[in-house]
DNA sequence: CGAATTTTGGAGTGAAAGCACCAAAAATGT
DNA sequence: ACATTTTTGGTGCTTTCACTCCAAAATTCG
């Protein structure tokens, strides 16, 4: 793609930057913001420090293009699941959850999720650090909802039922499992949480009552 | 206490050592153990450097203390919900959920819980430091799967379930609250998320069956 | 080919981190 | 009262942090 990329004149990078960039991911993911120093990124990335600057401006910023790439990435399989076609908003929301346990686990990728637990706990001058991460957890619950709120319209899920609390449960188990999955959890148990959760379903009631 | 504490000779100290401890424990449930500085410690302890250091080791020994010291607290409204006398282990596991959504929330304290989400990101040398996290949570789980097995015994529990994966499910859902918590939840949503979630509980299917 | 433009490598910088040391202070025991 | 023991305050230390600067290198445009 650099190749097609028309180049201004100047000296051309050396480096790839999406690969680089899910280096600095995968570091970021497994450490921290705070957690990883300057010399770590720059040794994974194989970059200089002048052009780590030149390049991504500062930790904070590369931080948050990192995290903004991740976010693309867990949008393609949460979409993925909650997008499907004919299928329950039961089963989405089963599927969602076996993706989770699929994706928390994988072996190409730092265990769990990189925004489920970020910046619960940091320094008071990272405040935008945290703001960004608090930000990116309430869409994803309002992203639940809209959801549920579909499955409403198209009948397949009781009118009756109180949409945010459903959504804010299948958002805690999530976050959850990514503790969990940090923890050494295997995919198998994570698995076995999202079917337990999938118990406390709306529609599986209706049956007994 | 301290007057009835027996005094060696030597100097006696000025401070109260639980009451620093806890300020201790404030800033490292708030910060975390990266984003609390030594100045801030000994800041909000009202402590000197020597005093610090001769009292408490160390940053990391006072954060272990400072650990141990929220764990002796939090098993104490653990402890209240499962042991509880007289009431099913279904009860007693929907009090337990009431009580996080109730202590997650306290005014007096940070929101959230100080060992739920710490360390699940974090530097390599500190090392040591997540691991006690982990085992931390590891026992916490353990102790569910407990409370769950003597309601089997107890014959209000079916023996067929799968003791772990529930365990592991309530283990979930209480980290998952930590994070809404943490993210600025009320305490009537985390209410919420336990009832959602009690609704998968084993002994509201038998009905159904 | 030469000028312009951009990237690169390496050394260096100020600030902050956690910690250590030392002598003075304030108690106890005989 | 005097020696002993322990705590205290202040200062200084070493390391690491994220970052910056500058000249050389490698490309494109005219």
């Amino acid at each position: 793609m650099s190749e097609t990329q028309k180049r201004g004149r100047g000296r051309p990078s050396t480096f790839d930057r999406p690969s680089v960039l899910r280096e600095a991911m995968k570091l970021f993911w497994d450490n921290g913001y705070e957690g990883t120093t300057f010399e770590e990124l720059i040794s994974k990335m194989s970059i200089s420090p002048s052009t780590f600057y030149n390049s991504f401006g500062s930790k904070e910023r590369l931080y948050r293009e990192a995290t903004e790439n991740f976010m693309d990435y867990a949008q393609t399989w949460i979409q993925s699941a909650l997008s499907e076609d004919g299928v329950t908003t039961r089963q989405a929301f089963a599927h969602l959850l076996e993706s989770a346990a699929e994706q928390f686990t994988r072996e190409d990728l730092p265990r769990g999720c990189m925004v489920s637990l970020s910046g619960t706990h940091q320094a008071p001058d990272l405040m935008p650090i945290r703001d960004m991460m608090v930000e990116y957890r309430a869409a994803s619950e309002i992203y639940l909802a809209d959801r549920i709120r579909k499955g409403i319209r198209e009948g397949d899920m009781p009118s009756t039922i109180d949409v945010d609390a459903l959504a804010a449960f299948i958002h805690a188990i999530v976050r959850g499992m990514a503790v969990q999955a940090r923890d050494g959890a295997s995919r198998a148990k994570l698995e076995n949480i999202g079917r337990v959760a999938m118990e406390a379903w709306p529609e599986a009631r209706r049956v007994a009552a």
